[in-house]
DNA sequence: TCAGCTGATGTTCATTTGCACTCGCCTACA
DNA sequence: TGTAGGCGAGTGCAAATGAACATCAGCTGA
């Protein structure tokens, strides 16, 4: 709960074991004979850094995934900039994506920029991926709506304290007043407006499925999946669903939750859409049709599926 | 000679091969098996992307190295900027600290800039790390001296063509009366000036031995270096000698070197000075007591040496 | 006070990785 | 056309790595 005492220490020791090891080419034992530590701590050290975003591969290459689709996606859907990384059937797409979403920001994101995040699996991946990177930066985080809860796991686990503004409220409440009354409240409405302004917006594009995260994190019930589907709704984005040509289907759900709306994103520049996955791919083509997104990270089988479901 | 036909296809195929087994964690066999190659293969492709730059590791830690030390150096030594790097006696360190300056510039150089570089063994390294990025995000390059050669090695083998500046003259030439008609020369005087007001400016800092480089690549005659230290010199920048203070001494030779001089370094900003290694320490206190550099990046030996010098 | 639990560290072993070596193909030259 | 030389690709082995399991210390709560 509290400052960890040793994270300051072990942050200082992973630094120097990842240079030893990654930059000077040292096998683990011995970088751990030149710090006194055990061959496996080092290497229990390397596998902490990789994960928590800590130690970073960086490829730099204009082929970055794929050129080529890169740019078709560009042209195709009016995109100002697109990458898709390759296909891997084993690891799960959703970090996958949310790790390339990671890589992009860093890319981007000059010192004392500010970054607005949204909601779902994907995103909390690439939050934690940030971490390191962004307080080295001074990177300010805002939250897009309300739903405080997995922002916080992200960055705590990623050590990235200062400069945090979130929400507070909850995702969605029980009734369109107390939405209403919050979203008026100042400060929140100060913060939303803040995040509306930040230099990138970072949003995971949802499916309409039982396993959706809205969904699993009790935020709609399963049964009202279907009666959306049968609205028109083919996605999501920030739990306002979209119909097939991106456009608010206006369900009362939507009066019940706290955060910024897709007409407010759409007027806003540099909105990335990161996610992937076969069931992923009409959500994502109707949020190109709506022009919602002006960047979108996807993999491989899913720029491909978009582009032959756009050009047929 | 001409575009290897193959690097275009290899290079997408390295960034594959890096994706899958850095960022989604497969063995090497695995990789192999998804894009049918073996595994021998996989393992030499990703050899090839470290070693030149295209698979580039970072710590985005705060405390890269040592922070202490850092902001020790920085306050003692007037520099804008400094990094320092974690101890190590296996690899050599010109090349370490060489990776170290490309990692730093890595961070810094925002699309679009550009970067003017020195001479030497570390230059060398660097700019070779640096080529895919540099490439990526259109850096442009000049040289702040003659003395071609060096640098079109470094840039060859990263793949770096476009916007690149060399002064198309030697480093050292025979007479006087050459080096000023040289530096005359409106396209040479055009070059060094828009080489002064690069976003960076990279240098090495050599030392007076008979195996500095200046001597092993034939600029100086060996039996040049004990006449100089005797006349004070403590190192050189860009082969303009100074002594214990900083202060160019001014002989004979600096009239035949082709290239910008200590006076213009040190009128402009973000110099970054790249050494390491015992036998540099005096040299580099030197330029730092001339206030030379505003940016320095060495080992920690190093840098602990320096403070020790500068409080006693 | 002590049992139980949690989290860190160490040991062992299967897997993975890199390296030296070999093989086969292509090329250049007699 | 033959042959030597060079270069890229594959095999076997030893080192390196990481995962499973075991141990231990420190803390919590009865």
């Amino acid at each position: 709960m509290m400052e960890q005492p040793q994270s300051a220490t072990d942050d200082a020791l992973m630094a120097r074991v990842a240079w030893l090891y990654y930059n000077d080419g040292l096998t683990q034992s011995e970088v751990g004979d030149i710090l006194n530590i055990s061959r496996i701590k080092v290497s229990r050290l390397l596998d902490a850094g990789r994960s928590s975003g800590l130690i970073q591969v960086r490829i730099n290459s204009r082929q970055q995934g794929c050129l080529e689709l890169e740019t078709r996606m560009r042209q195709q859907f009016d995109l100002s900039d697109c990458r898709v990384i390759p296909e891997s059937s084993v690891a799960d797409v959703n970090l996958r994506v949310g790790q390339a979403a990671a890589q992009y920001l860093m890319q981007k994101l000059a010192p004392g920029e500010t970054l607005s995040v949204g909601w779902g699996e994907t995103i909390t991946h690439s939050i934690r991926m940030l971490g390191h990177t962004a307080q080295e930066r001074g990177i300010g985080l805002y939250s897009l709506t309300g739903g405080v809860q997995t922002y916080v796991e992200g960055m705590r686990e990623a050590n990235w304290h200062r400069n945090i503004n979130i929400i507070p409220a909850p995702l969605v409440v029980s009734t369109p007043e107390l939405a209403r009354a919050l979203m008026q409240e100042p400060s929140i409405a100060a913060l939303m407006a803040q995040a509306l302004e930040a230099d990138y917006k970072l949003v995971g594009i949802g499916g309409l499925s039982e396993s959706a995260t809205v969904v699993t994190q009790g935020y709609i019930p399963a049964g009202e999946i279907d009666p959306l589907r049968r609205g028109g709704a083919r996605g999501d984005i920030l739990c306002r669903f979209y119909d097939r040509r991106g456009q608010d289907i206006g369900v009362p759900l939507h009066d019940r939750v706290v955060g910024v709306d897709l007409e407010q994103l759409r007027a806003s520049d540099r909105v990335i859409g990161a996610a992937g996955g076969p069931s992923k791919t009409g959500p994502i083509l109707s949020a190109l049709r709506g022009e919602i997104l002006d960047i979108l990270i996807t993999d491989e089988p899913t720029a491909l599926a978009l582009l032959d479901a756009a050009e047929a």
